[in-house]
DNA sequence: CTGAAAGCGCTAACAC
DNA sequence: GTGTTAGCGCTTTCAG
């Protein structure tokens, strides 16, 4: 006779009270070594132990929950236009260090994806609800709708990147803490190297102007060179496409550039691509540096790309790492915002 | 005074009760509302509707699953060495499109990375605890602990991509639906291109025999090319630079070669590399077709990669299609695996 | 068609 | 230290 009963495995799972039953305690004292064994004598302990591995005991989530209001996960929120999370490498690394950071808090990672507005709603559902007890979000635009869902609920929150701080965010409402990279830093280092190469005519191509890090890269781009004209300036946004077209912009108007900061290595690859389409030598002619060195994309360009190395997989531990300890910081004060160091890969390209 | 209190929006959440008792019925009755309003009276069902607008009522999902064993979420376990998820778009997209369809579902996305074998008993814990209704799972090697484990605790899965049958599973327990694209016929459709273009060399680079997919691209390409030496195939990793050294290896073992077919579009750029950095011009002297059409890449290789598209994101909407099928279907039946079909797309390389 | 009542499995006061 | 006892918020028989 085939099992009509549905799930024999889940209907068979022991509960805290069949532990206790075997171990000959109570509920409370199973419970309690279950969770840490604190104030319980060892003889006890070591017989709840002995029930838990017999039994092959394993928690029920949905009631810890219940009565803690805690759930072990934890939202990372990623809004982002189709054609970048198609196309970079950069999420799933974050996304990696984030998931390894969270498997040491013993916490899971919840993936909520962002297209449309309409999505907001669903979103916003999701962490009302309280599902979850933090959220780690990122690619925030100027108008996203997410930052006042955020503070409206209250739920911890760590950036991944700098956000914009808007107008409404001003008032008394405590600073959400978030994780970047020293864009401006960066920059000027690249654009440093650029100018010790002896190159004079440094260019420059932009990422979008609705993201920080791009604003923060042409920051450092103008520290090192306050003087630069507008003719040297293009702007991508961040796509090999967007790149390339970029390159032919700014060859177009000053064809006597003899470099170019690149605001990622995927619009940098974009822009070899034009150069050695025109004939133009990389770097004899024009030295190339981009920015974030992705390894699919640094060395895989030809030449291969001269960069400013980010750690991404080591800021996304770092959020997970400041959202726990806003999470158990019994306070609920929050922690400051990290900027992280980055450093110049020197490959052919400059 | 600054508020001591924890997380005041999180307390103020309204219950059921609240809601019952604002819509002047029993809690009962309430819940029979918010679960679709099956079987309650429309006068009823409007005073419950309107209790819930006003209250902002959101159900309490611990306290749901606890009673009806239903998460409403699905895990997505990827376990991939560093290398594939740092730089392969393959993984975002397909998430995304199971993103999207777990939405329309109104089911969680969980995401499990999976990186070393340590990391199995996380995972099992965390299937065996049933937090998550269901599983998608990608990327199985020929020596994966975790079809084993699946089966063992009999969650509801669909793979990604087809999953090597071991001996172990060849026994009386159901087979585990897939989903995957036509590797062996997008296969045969590249080669035959090739043999179109009055192509007599062709070559093969492989991806790792670890995987079907390069297998049954294996088995495509030999379809075509019964006859097709030794010397003509070559295996890489799937990486760039894995594609370009075997380019080499191919380069010296038959210098007269006039196309090859590359198992995934990543190798093919490492290849084109390799070919461009010995003279050898494409499409004129060799020509390269790649496998996936993973845009980031195709479009951006010198020339332009002639390749095979899949549909990647629609597999991962499919993959929670079945899944669902499978959950929602009282019988506990299993519904078939899908094939879907590929599309070659023609560009500059072949 | 609706309400009363019994839990789901667990934790946390509160007694002992 | 350990056990007893209330629930956490919800669904679901079972009466009416």
């Amino acid at each position: 006779m085939p099992d009509l009963i549905p799930d024999p495995q889940r209907d068979v799972r022991p509960t805290l009270e069949a532990v206790a039953a075997r171990a000959g305690v109570s509920r409370a004292t199973a419970s309690r070594v279950v969770n840490g064994g604190a104030g319980v004598r060892q003889p006890l302990v070591d017989q709840v132990r002995k029930a838990v591995d017999e039994l092959g005991y394993i928690p029920n989530h949905a009631a810890r929950t219940l009565v803690t209001r805690r759930n072990g996960a934890v939202a990372v929120i990623i809004d982002e236009p189709e054609f970048r999370i198609f196309s970079d490498p950069f999420f799933s690394r974050q996304i990696r260090g984030i998931s390894r950071e969270l498997n040491a808090h013993d916490a899971q990672l919840v993936l909520l994806l962002v297209e449309g507005s309409g999505d907001f709603e669903r979103v916003t559902r999701y962490l009302a609800g309280g599902h979850v007890d933090g959220v780690l979000a990122f690619s925030l635009h100027t108008d996203d709708e997410l930052p006042a869902i955020i503070r409206r609920f209250r739920v911890p929150t760590v950036y991944g990147g700098r956000p914009e701080r808007s107008a409404a965010e001003a008032g008394d409402v405590p600073e959400v803490p978030y994780v970047d990279c020293d864009n401006r830093g960066g920059a000027r280092e690249a654009v440093s190297h650029l100018v010790s190469l002896g190159r004079r005519r440094i260019a420059h191509i932009a990422g979008p102007r609705d993201q920080t890090s791009a604003l923060d890269r042409i920051g450092g781009y103008h520290d090192v060179l306050p003087g630069a004209g507008r003719e040297l300036m293009a702007e991508g946004d961040f796509t090999v496409e967007g790149g390339a077209r970029a390159m032919g912009e700014l060859l177009d108007a000053c064809p006597d550039l003899d470099a170019v900061f690149v605001s990622n290595d995927m619009m940098a690859s974009g822009a070899l691509r034009v150069l050695r389409e025109r004939g133009v030598r990389v770097p004899e002619d024009v030295a190339v540096v981009g920015f974030d060195d992705m390894a699919s994309v640094a060395e895989a360009t030809e030449p291969p790309l001269t960069t400013i190395r980010q750690d991404v997989e080591g800021m996304g531990r770092l959020m997970v790492r400041l959202l726990m300890e806003r999470l158990n910081s019994g306070t609920g004060a929050w922690p400051e915002s990290v900027v992280t160091p980055t450093r110049l890969i020197r490959r052919a390209s400059a």
